[in-house]
DNA sequence: GTCACCATGACAGTGACTGTCAACTTGAAT
DNA sequence: ATTCAAGTTGACAGTCACTGTCATGGTGAC
C-alpha cells in the first residue's frame, strides 16, 4: 500500500465531503437549517445518508470546516518554541495566516466561508453548534499547548490562551460577513487584525481599576 | 388572577425541574451521558418524558443551568452605566457577584455546581453542550450590552467584552471543579479573582511585540 | 360547587444517529 | 488477465431524541 493510494482514496474522501458540504450549505440556505433533512442533503450530494455519517456527525458539523494547515503550523511552532515564548501573540500569528490563506483563498473557497458564517449569524441553533465544533476544537488544541507548557504555566493558562485567540477568530469572521453582507467590502485581514488589538483594548485596563468592583455593586442595587 | 399563584405554581415548577436535574445529575456520573436515555432521567425525577421536555431542550441542558439574578444584576447595571463605563472589568464584577452566590450558598448548591463542572472536565460530548449553551446565554447579553453601547463601540467590540468576561467565568468554574478533586481545598472565588488577572497577564502584551510575527511565521516553518 | 386555568401524561409521528452486512471498487501482486 | 486485499458504499433495522396534539386531572378563584 503505497502513499499514492491513501493520497488517492483521501482526495476522493475530501471530494465527496466538499459534495455534502455545498448540498447542506445550500439547503441551508434555502429553507433553514431546521427544516433540512440528513436525507435530503445527502440525495442532493448524490450520495446515501450512511456515507453523510461517515464523513459529519451532523447535519451542522456538514457546514462547519476546519482549517487542516491550522493544525500543522501550530505543531510545527509548539515544536520550535520555548515554552516561555509561547504567547497568545504566537497562536494569533498562526491563526493569522490561517486568515491569510483564506484571503488569498480562489473566491469560491472564500465564498463558502462567508456563507457559512453569514449562516452562523443568522441562525441560533446553527450558532450554538458553531460553539460547539469550536469547543472540540479549542480543546485539542489547548491539550497540545499546555503540554508543551508543562509546569510552566496552569491548564488554565493554556486556555486562556487559546480560547482567546480562538474568540477574536470567530468574532473577526462573523464580522467580516456582516460588514459583507451590509455592503461594505470589508476585507477579512485587517478586520482580523483589528480584533486583535481590539482585545488589546477592552482587556487593558486593571481589574477594579474603575468605580464599578463588586462592593460598589452591591451598593448600587 | 394574583401573583402567588404564579408565583406557587412557578415554585412548583423550579421544584420539578430541580427533580429532573439531580436525577441526570446522578445518572451522568454513575453510567455516562450517552449510556442515559432521557425516559430514564424521566423515570427517576418521577415525572413523564413529556414533562421532561416541557422544562429542557435536551438531556443535556436537564445539568447545565444558569444564575438567574445575573440577569437581573446585567440589566440594572446596564440601565444605571453610561455606554462610556461599559467595560470588560463591570461585567466581570457581575459574574464575581455570581460567584460569591455559589461560594455562599448551601454546600448542597455548591455540590451540584461541582459535580456538573467535573462531568464537563470529563465528557467531550457535554462539554460541546455546555459551549453550545454558553453561547446561547452569551449571544442574549452580547445582545443587551450592544444595545446600550450604542453607536459608541461595533458589535464586535461588545462580543469581545461578553464573551471575553464568559471566558474566564467558564474557565475559573473548570479550575476549581479540577482542583478539588484533585485534592486541594480551593476557593472558588479566590480562583475567579486570579483568572480575571490571568486574563490581563495573557492579554497584555503588544500584538506582534515578540519575534514571532506573521512573517517570521512564514520564515521558519 | 363550579369554573377557568394550567400542568401533566399518553400517544403518535418524524428524523437523527448507530451498527451490521453484503456488494462493489480499486490498486497491487502474480 | 486473474486473483487478492483493503477499503468504500448502500441497504436495512433498530434505538432514541424530540415535537405536537389531545384528553385528563388537580388547583386556586369566585
Amino acid at each position: 500500500m503505497t502513499e499514492r493510494v491513501l493520497d488517492l482514496r483521501e482526495r476522493r474522501r475530501r471530494d465527496t465531503q466538499l459534495e455534502i458540504s455545498c448540498a447542506a450549505l445550500d439547503l441551508f440556505e434555502k429553507q433553514g437549517c431546521a427544516a433540512t433533512t440528513v436525507d435530503e442533503i445527502a440525495r442532493r450530494a448524490g450520495v446515501s445518508p450512511s456515507t453523510f455519517f461517515r464523513s459529519f456527525a451532523s447535519k451542522e458539523e456538514s457546514v462547519l470546516g476546519n482549517d487542516p494547515e491550522l493544525d500543522v503550523d501550530l505543531h510545527a511552532w509548539l515544536a520550535s518554541t520555548a515554552p516561555e515564548n509561547i504567547t497568545i501573540t504566537g497562536i494569533e500569528a498562526l491563526y493569522e495566516r490561517s486568515v491569510e490563506r483564506f484571503s488569498s483563498a480562489p473566491d469560491e473557497v472564500r465564498d463558502r466561508l462567508l456563507r457559512t458564517r453569514r449562516l452562523i449569524g443568522a441562525d441560533a441553533h446553527l450558532r450554538s453548534a458553531a460553539f460547539a465544533h469550536d469547543a472540540m476544537t479549542l480543546c485539542r488544541v489547548t491539550d497540545a499547548v499546555a503540554e508543551r507548557l508543562g509546569g510552566h504555566e496552569s491548564r488554565s493558562y493554556a486556555r486562556l490562551l487559546v480560547e482567546g485567540a480562538g474568540m477574536v477568530m470567530r468574532i473577526a469572521f462573523d464580522d467580516w460577513a456582516e460588514r459583507v453582507d451590509g455592503g461594505q467590502d470589508a476585507d477579512l485581514l485587517d478586520i482580523y487584525r483589528t480584533t486583535v488589538r481590539d482585545l488589546r483594548r477592552v482587556v487593558g485596563r486593571r481589574y477594579g481599576g474603575l468605580g464599578w468592583g463588586p462592593s460598589a455593586c452591591k451598593r448600587g442595587l
